[in-house]
DNA sequence: TAGGATCCTGAACATGCGTTCAGTCGAGTC
DNA sequence: GACTCGACTGAACGCATGTTCAGGATCCTA
């Protein structure tokens, strides 16, 4: 009716993807197009006029979501660990959202939760490359698989922290935090120190790989 | 198909509950009655009737589950992660099954998937302290968290792994052995060599929090 | 002022879900 | 033989989902 409101208006297209970003995040990726349209103040009709399907509408969601980790990427940087992009994109309360539909989308899995993976390897990546050089972080013997191993456990404690939550929290950005406080002190101590003792399984398992495997131990028939 | 079948048929309601964990293992805890009871070759109104619900179907995979668990590690032996467990049953091809709805149990998350976590939290509690007490593993500043964090760790990386897959793999052991070859050095290396050159960051945070979080009744540093 | 495109809605449709129910079949019991 | 009881089924119900469609409302343009 006013000015003010018609330029809500005028976004109604970015009003209902908003509304889907955060109930997405909320709720998961299983959540009803009636559910999405009354918290954007439509009609259920309207979301698949502009978007064409659940599907489009995800393809929106998907876009708007990489478009700002890049922008949020442009600006900030240094993380100290393959998680902590989201973190840091929780803690500013606008994107709060967007870290959470990433992570249900990853949750989820299947083509568009790999996309999504894939962007937080690559991430860490560069992370970790600037870290080897700078000499804060050990060179690792096969840096590809190490860096696949880091996003997967960060990542995948995370999500999996995240599903056992019941009730999911409604304040991801307080949780997210609560978590890191949590993994903070144990992640730091085998980081640094390590958790085993001695090289003995280490070195095994490097003779292992330099021998041609003899496999006839725990093979069962 | 007298004898034979009819021994079949004194187990019809225990041929749906493994029908069910395999469809559930194979394609996750949303898959429907009706498809459990084709595989069951049954119709859908008798898995109803075993049952109770398709909760009731749920609490009866749970119970089995549990049950064979509780069997194999009575039987075997100590593995090298708190995901290891996992690993062994499912090398083993009859419990492959349990072992994948298990993960699909935790990926879903709920109240269920934190029983199934907390299962094997308290199996990675006792693991860790038989190995700290033998001087394999180093002992840390709050025990319960690293164990925590651990399985974590562990569990979440390989879920997400798993939910990443697409489409799902039907050798649900040979995914697992495969996964396992993958993470194995990139873990080996960081547990025993670490993955930072120096202390500062854990020192640092070690002074931030002026002493290990609040309860240290295990804790015998 | 008229025409047309765009935004938007209410009512439906098709599908799949968990679940219910009336009733059939077959074996054991009096 | 009649009766009972559990296993079992086919057909339906109620509900929620994604989607479609005819048409109303609004605004821009000619």
């Amino acid at each position: 009716m006013r000015s003010v409101e018609s330029r809500d208006d005028a976004t109604a297209r970015s009003r209902i993807r908003d509304a889907a970003l955060r109930r997405f995040a909320a709720d998961g990726l299983g959540v009803g197009i009636r559910a999405i349209a009354t918290d954007a103040g439509v009609s259920p009709a309207l979301v698949l006029h502009h978007f064409g399907s659940k599907d489009g509408l995800r393809d929106a969601c998907d876009d708007h979501a990489f478009a700002v980790i890049r922008e949020v990427k442009r600006v900030a940087l240094g993380p100290t660990g393959p998680d902590q992009l989201l973190v840091q994109l929780a803690s500013v309360a606008e994107y709060a959202p967007v870290a959470g539909y990433l992570m249900r989308a990853m949750q989820s899995g299947g083509p568009r939760g790999r996309e999504a993976f894939e962007h937080f390897v690559s991430d860490a990546e560069q992370y970790v490359a600037e870290g080897v050089a700078a000499g804060t972080l050990r060179p690792s013997r096969d840096e590809k698989a190490r860096i696949r191993w880091l996003t997967l456990s960060g990542m995948g404690a995370m999500l999996l922290a995240l599903a056992l939550e019941d009730p999911p929290p409604d304040d991801l950005a307080a949780w997210l935090q609560r978590y890191t406080a949590e993994i903070s002190l144990p992640a730091l101590e085998a980081f640094t120190e390590g958790v085993l003792t001695d090289r003995r399984m280490l070195d095994a398992y490097l003779s292992y790989v330099s021998d041609p495997p003899a496999r006839d131990e725990t093979a069962a028939s």
